[in-house]
DNA sequence: TCACGATCTTGACATAGCTCAAAGATTATT
DNA sequence: AATAATCTTTGAGCTATGTCAAGATCGTGA
C-alpha cells in the first residue's frame, strides 16, 4: 500500500463531490488534483485552516509551498506510524481517521479528522509519526511540508501566530477527551462526540443536525473507549429516548439541548 | 486567592532544597527568586527547556523576556480556568497539576508538570485557560510572556523550532493517554503512569527507580481515569507482587521489565 | 446479479472497577 | 501537644460495561 494511490479513474470533480453528499449548501467547486485552478486564495475553507487572516500576499507564498496532493482512496494511508515525519496535511475534503497499533495487534483511534482540520501534528516532536492516517472514504488533501512551514512562519508572524494556534487548538481539543475518557460514562461519551461532530461539521458549513458519519461503530468505540457493542447499544438507546435518529451512518439530532444534558450542560 | 502569593518567609534556597528532597545528586544552585542571580544560561534545565541548543547571545535574548517569579506555596495557583491566557510557564522546581471543574463540582486532573516541563499551552488557541494549574508544593517557575515569546520566535529560528517541538511533544503526550484511558486496564494504567514519572524524573537527573510523589492518590485516580480505592489497591497489590515498594508516598520501582510487561512491551 | 466479507444489532451472562462504609495514618492548625 | 482535616487503606456488595454468541444488514467485487 502507498501513500499516494494511483487511481486514475478518479475524476476531477470527486473531490467536491463529497462535500455534495453531506448535504452542503455550498456552489461546487472544481477541486483539480493536479493542482491547476486551486489556490489557498479560492479554497472556500481558507478562513478555518492555516491561512486564517493572512494576506493576499502572503496566502500567496502560503500558497507556494502547498502540494495539492491527488485524491486518496478509502483505506488509503497518508502515512504510517513511525514513518518519517515531513508534511502535515490539512483535510480538503473527505475524512480521515489516526490510529496506534497495540503491540496486543488491536488498533486504537486516536482521532478523526474532517474538513479543515489538520493531520499529522503527532510527528513534529520527534520527527517521527507517533500513529498512522488513513483515509475513512475518498479524500483529497493540502500537503504541507514542515520544514518550509517553519521557514515561511519566521517571515509571516500572521501565518507563525496562525499554526501556534492550531497545535493550541489540538492540546485543547486532546485534554478535553482526557477528562471525557476520564470521567463520562457511556452514554456521555456517545452523546459529547456526536455533539462535537455535529459543531464540526457547522464549522464547515455543513448541517449540525443531520449529518452522515464516515466511521465505523467500532471506531468510534476505539476512540471512545468502549466496545462496538455498547456504541450500537446506546445509539439505539438514544434513538428511543427520541433525542437522534440513526439510519446506520445517517444520524439526525433531533433534541440536542437533552443531549447537552447528558453531558453535563457546559460543553457545546 | 492569587497567582503569586505574598509569602516572604521563603528564603532564597528553598526551591533547589525541594529539588533535593527528590534525591537529586546534583550540586546545590542557589536560587533567587527575585532573579539577581538566576539566567537560562546557568540553569541547570537549560537543555530540558525552551533553551535548547540556542547560542550565548540567543539565550540571553530569551532571558531577557523570562520573569522569575517568587516561589509558590502548595496549593497556590498559577492561573484558574478561564484566566485570560498572558504567559507560558517552565517549572524550576516543585510541581504542578492541571486540572478542569466539571459542572458537577468534581475536578478532574488533567495533567502533572515536573522540572523542565511547560505549563500553559492549552490557552494558547483562544486566548483563555481551559484549566486551573495548582502547585502541588513548594515550587519555582519561569514564566515567558507568550506575545514576547512569539515576537523573538521570528527572529530566532531556533527558538520558533523549539517551540514547535515543545508544542508537538505535548500533543504527542496527550494522545498518549488517550491510548491508555481508552484501552488499558487499571493494573495497566499504574504500570504505565509509574513508568512514565520514572523516565520523567530521569530526564532531569533524578533517580528514576526511588522518588516522590508529589500528588495525592485521588489525584492519579482522576488523571488516570480511576477511584482512589482503586489506585490505592493497586498500589498494595503491585507491592505484593513485589514489583514496587510503597512507603506513603515514596514510590521504588523493584522490576521494572515485570512493569513494562504488564503495560505492554512497547513502551518505556 | 450474486455472494462474500464487513459491519451492525441484540441477547445472555460475566466481571473489573465503582460505591458505600469505616478505620487508620499522615499532615496541618491552634 | 492536641485537634482537626485530609489522605490512605481495606472490606463487602453492586452495576455499568465488557465478553461471547448468533443473526441481520450492508456494501463491494466478481
Amino acid at each position: 500500500m502507498q501513500s499516494i494511490n494511483n487511481s486514475t479513474e478518479l475524476n476531477n470533480t470527486l473531490a467536491s463531490s463529497e462535500l455534495q453528499d453531506n448535504r452542503s449548501n455550498a456552489p461546487v467547486i472544481k477541486l483539480c488534483p493536479h493542482s491547476s485552478g486551486v489556490s489557498c486564495g479560492s479554497c472556500r475553507l481558507n478562513e478555518l485552516c492555516l491561512p486564517i487572516a493572512l494576506s493576499e500576499g502572503e496566502m500567496q507564498q502560503l500558497d507556494d509551498i502547498v502540494e495539492r496532493n491527488r485524491p486518496y482512496k478509502k483505506a488509503d494511508h497518508l502515512y504510517r506510524q513511525h514513518d518519517e515525519f515531513k508534511s502535515i496535511f490539512a483535510v480538503r475534503s473527505g475524512s480521515f481517521k489516526t490510529y496506534v497499533l497495540s503491540s496486543a495487534g488491536s488498533g486504537r483511534v486516536t482521532g478523526f479528522y474532517l474538513p479543515g482540520e489538520i493531520i499529522g501534528m503527532d510527528g513534529i516532536a520527534d520527527r517521527t509519526h507517533a500513529n498512522s492516517a488513513v483515509a475513512l472514504e475518498h479524500a483529497s488533501i493540502c500537503e504541507i511540508p514542515f520544514s518550509q512551514l517553519e521557514s515561511l512562519s519566521l517571515k509571516l508572524p500572521s501565518l507563525q501566530h496562525n499554526f501556534f494556534s492550531i497545535m493550541g487548538a489540538e492540546i485543547t481539543k486532546d485534554q478535553k477527551i482526557h477528562t471525557i475518557l476520564s470521567s463520562y460514562s457511556a452514554e456521555q461519551r456517545i452523546a459529547s462526540f456526536l455533539l462535537g461532530v455535529s459543531s464540526r461539521y457547522a464549522r464547515v458549513g455543513l448541517s449540525p443536525t443531520r449529518f452522515h458519519l464516515p466511521m465505523t461503530r467500532g471506531d468510534i468505540g476505539e476512540y471512545l473507549g468502549l466496545t462496538v457493542e455498547t456504541v450500537s447499544r446506546l445509539f439505539t438507546a438514544l434513538q428511543k429516548k427520541g433525542l437522534i435518529s440513526v439510519d446506520n451512518r445517517e444520524i439526525a439530532l433531533l433534541e440536542k439541548d437533552e443531549l447537552r444534558a447528558i453531558v453535563g450542560a457546559d460543553e457545546f
